[in-house]
DNA sequence: TTATTTTAGCAACATTGTTGCAATAATAAA
DNA sequence: TTTATTATTGCAACAATGTTGCTAAAATAA
């Protein structure tokens, strides 16, 4: 996979983000005319296939992006992530892993777990 | 609120059927032409504010409606979901409530809790 | 039965995400 | 450094999903 512009810029704002950015977040904080939408759409699945960011699936069925901060031992994101309804930011709860237990039987291979309210900057 | 045939078949599909719909999966299982596509939207926004269904957005960013079983004590849906990647049904795992605990300041209103991976049929 | 008000249907629109194809840019090879 | 190879981009077109306004129809209250 090949080193562009418009992937350097896009893993540059989600990593130094300290929330989670939506496609339309990505857009807009681009510099205008920097890249097709549909680039964005295409450097975020392979920034996903790398590794080098997750998704989180907000309550609003909105997908946010965020960078992988403690995947370089493993990969797993079982952490919790919020989403203020006042500030409209998504964040990953990285030190929240919800215990819970399985019947047999399941095999889980993805995780999305999001809480929704009001975070402390707004409460 | 008043009701209506397709308030009451939509509210009958989800209530009988063991894994939760998605918008088109209950267009596709309506009598074809029993309603339009936009009644839909509006009788599950109704079935929503009466508390007789709940939403889960799926891994895949669809929303999901259920029924509300355990709902008549108290609305909590902080219940596991499980979508199969396989079969794609969507189902409550009523009896699983992952345990967390979050920092001070923290109001929650809303949880998603989803896993995705293959169902015990499945596997 | 009539009056009132919610609900339905339809058309139009907005948003979001996907695909195919030719042009361009990044990397490997010469 | 130059050329060849192949990934990436931009654009247009399209599909799917969800929303809104308006009028007609249906459900409930009077």
């Amino acid at each position: 996979m090949r080193k562009t512009i418009a992937k350097t810029k896009i893993l540059e704002l989600i990593t130094r983000s300290n929330t989670n950015l939506s496609h339309a977040d990505i857009k807009n904080l681009l510099p205008d005319g920097l890249c097709d939408r549909v680039t964005i759409y295409r450097v975020l699945d392979r920034l996903l296939q790398e590794g080098l960011i997750h998704k989180v699936v907000n309550i609003d069925g909105v997908v946010n992006y965020a960078s992988c901060k403690n995947c370089e031992v493993e990969h797993s994101h079982n952490h919790m992530h919020f989403s203020c309804e006042k500030c409209k930011s998504v964040t990953c709860l990285d030190d929240i892993n919800p215990s819970f237990k399985l019947p047999k039987g399941y095999a889980v291979k993805e995780i999305n777990f999001v809480l929704s309210g009001v975070c402390p900057s707004c409460s």
